[in-house]
DNA sequence: TTGAAAGCGCTAACAG
DNA sequence: CTGTTAGCGCTTTCAA
């Protein structure tokens, strides 16, 4: 029924081995010959199981994709990049969602080795013990985009949070800023780390401070950023570092359906720069981090390891910009 | 170097049928032998090959999922539904992209096949005469999620566009709407002649039509959301139906920005209710699409179809609501 | 430039 | 309840 590579090197009057080489772009065939079982291919409508092909070579040209919430519109964007590239060096990508769960992520993790796939991508903002391991010991070439590696000694892409945080923060104290809220989440303990840092540099180098009451975090959506807009409404700081824009967007109407002014009374810039930062009013202030490139890039990175080929530096970090929109003054 | 059955069994002093007995959950082993096997799988780190097996036994546990853009918000979150159901029954899923692109489906669709898939989920709002054509020959069950395919004789979830449509209609008009525009997409070609049909009935009940300068489309995002509406902005409509909640986000930005009031002078109601419309102010009024579970009542469908369990009804129609929110009178 | 033959690691009759 | 034995469809030496 299904037609195998038997049957065109029968109808080619071929060897089998010859076929494979010719479907396999192997030079040593004499064009003839190449021809020939060209047009049987075509005939017989043959298409090479890929399964068999993986376990022959070991090679199945799928690579996984390790993805807290594919609903996410950060991830998405990132996936989107990833899958772009991927397809690109004709991988496939099984994509599979960890919830940022620990033992999901070692699940899926092993799942993916035993799917034979030639390298994984990781996403997620934090790199836990166990997933380290898991990397460290792993038999295939993993990348983590959106988030830094280095110290974990992680093949990465991702941006400089820590850098984007002091400029940010530099601003809004150029535009009079005092008193600062920092809204963390669970998807990003690591750049927010980073951001921490950044604050607290650019902070005590103007002597202030970040109050620990101002230092919130909740589930990185936008009924959360609302919720944690309550929790400091009766301290309210004059400007906002959020991570996850969703976030940010529940802190502004928060504060709008409290009656707060923004920008006026409360500055708002977010780390995330998804799409939807243009689609509220006022737009949302963000560091722009270039998400489509830092899931591309990750592949990219992965390929070349996938490849074996020279790798110039394992740790990427990507440019970022900063613009400030409706939310900043 | 790496652990096959082989190992498992030598080791157990088994033979590699035991192993595989274990492995594969068949009663047919005495517990002791079984919990030997498990104690020298456990021991050895055993790890079944999944290519391996799906060569053998011709099931792959992968499904593979066409998709036109993961970054879209309406499709991840469609994603994410079929991604929990095909978890859950064990399956991994392959996401292409196709943009939409017939040609690009058709060579992902091949592609899919030829790595065995043992199923296929289709996403986008357009049935191709082509991708029909693929479908209805395919050797694996295909499930198309989002979109009816009654019509074309292919299994389906979605919801009742029609009838949603003329609900809103009616609603829009006992509100005090005349004057109708419909702002279609490229995604949703199907959609949008159901709600074009539903809101023709619905008119015409009224002794109103709908006029042909009105009725526009797209590219779904937000940005072709504000073109529209410059479109429309000289022969300003009461009322907008959008496909898209992007698109409709578009609008009601173009109509607020020059200065229209909504919803006093313009109401708008969208069809895809993405985690977008409650993030925006006014809220945007919206058909309740169950996305999640379209994706997830699609996934299981075509599980159905890969264990030939019995099928009541291949086109599922899931009920929707309407929310009227901040858009509408 | 080509072919023969040995697997890749596992499943699935079949026999016992 | 367990073992033997063919393959699944392809890649890849090794020889010719």
């Amino acid at each position: 029924m299904t037609v195998t590579i038997y049957d065109v090197a029968r109808e080619a009057r071929v060897s089998m081995a010859t076929v494979s080489r010719v479907v396999n772009g192997n030079q040593n065939v004499k064009p003839e010959t190449r021809n020939k079982v060209n047009e049987v291919i075509k005939k017989l409508n043959y298409r090479p199981n890929a399964v068999a092909r993986g376990l022959a070579s070991k090679r199945t040209t799928t690579v996984g994709v390790i993805i807290p919430d594919i609903s996410n519109v950060y991830y998405s964007q990132l996936a989107r990049g990833l899958e772009d590239i991927a397809t690109m060096y004709k991988y496939h990508s099984i994509i599979s969602n960890s919830d940022n769960d620990p033992e999901k992520e070692k699940e899926i993790f092993n799942n993916l080795l035993s799917k034979q796939v030639d390298g994984i991508i990781f996403l997620g903002g934090t790199i836990s013990e166990e997933i380290k391991e898991l990397i460290n010991q792993s038999s295939v070439p993993v990348v983590v985009s959106g988030t830094n590696g280095k110290d974990d000694h992680v093949a990465s892409v991702n941006i400089d949070f820590e850098k984007a945080a002091q400029e940010v923060t530099q601003h809004l104290i150029d535009q009079g800023a005092k008193k600062f809220a920092l809204v963390g989440g669970d998807y990003s303990k690591k750049a927010q780390e980073d951001v921490l840092d950044g604050l607290n540099t650019v902070l005590s180098d103007n002597n202030l401070i970040l109050e620990d009451a101002l230092h919130l975090t909740g589930a990185e959506s936008y009924k959360e950023g609302m919720k944690v807009f309550d929790e400091m409404k009766d301290n309210l700081p004059d400007a906002v570092l959020s991570i996850s824009d969703e976030q940010a967007i529940g802190v502004l109407h928060g504060a709008l359906d409290s009656g707060i002014k923004v920008p006026e009374d409360l500055q708002i810039v977010s780390f995330n720069n998804t799409r939807l930062v243009e689609m509220v009013r006022p737009q949302l202030s963000s560091v722009i981090q270039p998400l489509y490139d830092i899931g591309a890039v990750g592949m990219r990175l992965l390929t070349k390891y996938m490849n074996e080929e020279e790798i110039e530096e394992p740790n990427v970090i990507l440019p970022h910009r900063i613009e400030y929109r409706g939310t900043t003054k």
